[in-house]
DNA sequence: TTCGCAATAT
DNA sequence: CATATTGCGA
């Protein structure tokens, strides 16, 4: 059967597995005796152009949303940026120096034409009584995200940890102010409920939270805002450049976290229902770790 | 202008 | 539930 997800449930997720570590669509998933057995429509195998084809629709759909948010943002400066090489893909090596400050913003769009859309659901309109509005996906604070963030603040004390300038460092592509805002101010509540009970039963709400490193040094940190390690280097060691990458809504209410067993001063728990689509095999990316980073916090 | 936070909204 | 938005006083 096919879950039905509804227009906004479209999610973003990072890193998401390249196409090796993906089950090709080619493949027939249900063996024909089986498919027959359970009168499960022959569904003609898919070939490698009907793949492309999809992956085509898919792909311009969001290069669709890209541009709209990118020439919204050019109204609002200067400076362009060459976005024509989009590296919504692998190219994720991109090397860029985060102190440009010249971030394009990520803005809101009124629409005319909603062109028809391939079956791609990114926008899965119907937009009924959403006007012309192109809302942006929510953003989901994968653990990949969620580390990312934490590396950041921890960095920054305590002092400098403000939704602008995690946003920068953070450097994922698409994030705004807003979404690290949010999340911040969730994060903050966090941290703060867990000062006061530090012992409390694992509260089975803070999955995110509850199952990173702790941030240990959310401590105090002083120093003209700039960061230094224990060399007197400037650094700034985090992934590149994520992109948050919009991600077809396949609901995947289902499954439970682990157990989250705690008690302790250390957070352990771990992944929770944000690791889409049950494959395993999706260690094969590197963003899927927490990159223990000198903190020059103190 | 941005932050921080609580109250809402979705 | 997890996020987004909004309103307001710093």
């Amino acid at each position: 059967m096919v879950e039905e997800v509804n227009d906004d449930r479209l999610l973003w997720e990072v890193g998401l597995p390249g196409a090796d570590d993906l089950t090709p669509l080619t493949l027939q998933l249900i063996p024909a005796e089986l498919a027959s057995a359970f009168r499960i429509s022959p569904e003609s195998s898919k070939t490698m152009t009907d793949v492309n084809r999809a992956s085509h629709n898919t792909f311009s759909s969001l290069q669709r949303w890209h541009s709209q948010v990118e020439d919204m943002a050019s109204m609002n400066n200067s400076n362009f940026k060459a976005f024509g090489e989009e590296r919504i893909r692998e190219e994720t090596l991109t090397e860029k120096d985060e102190t440009d400050g010249s971030d394009p913003r990520k803005i809101r769009r009124v629409e005319s034409g909603d062109t028809e859309e391939a079956d791609s659901a990114i926008c899965n309109e119907d937009d009924s009584s959403a006007k012309t509005l192109n809302k942006r996906p929510r953003l989901v604070w994968t653990p990949q995200l969620h580390t990312r963030f934490i590396e950041v603040v921890a960095h920054l004390g305590i002092k400098n940890a403000v939704p602008k300038t995690i946003m920068q460092l953070m450097n994922v592509e698409g994030l705004t102010r807003e979404n690290v805002a949010s999340h911040l101010q969730k994060y903050r509540l966090y941290t703060k409920r867990m000062q006061g009970q530090p012992n409390e039963g694992p509260s089975l709400s803070d999955h995110l939270f509850n199952s990173m490193p702790a941030p240990q040094s959310l401590r105090e940190f002083g120093e003209s805002g700039h960061l230094r390690n224990t060399n007197g280097h400037m650094e700034m060691p985090y992934q590149p450049q994520m992109v948050a990458m919009p991600m077809m809504g396949m609901a995947n209410r289902g499954h439970v976290g682990m157990p989250i067993g705690y008690g302790g001063g250390e957070p352990v728990g771990f992944h929770n229902q944000y690791n889409m689509v049950q494959h395993r095999e999706w260690s094969g990316n590197n963003f899927g770790y927490y990159h223990p980073v000198a903190s020059n916090d103190k």
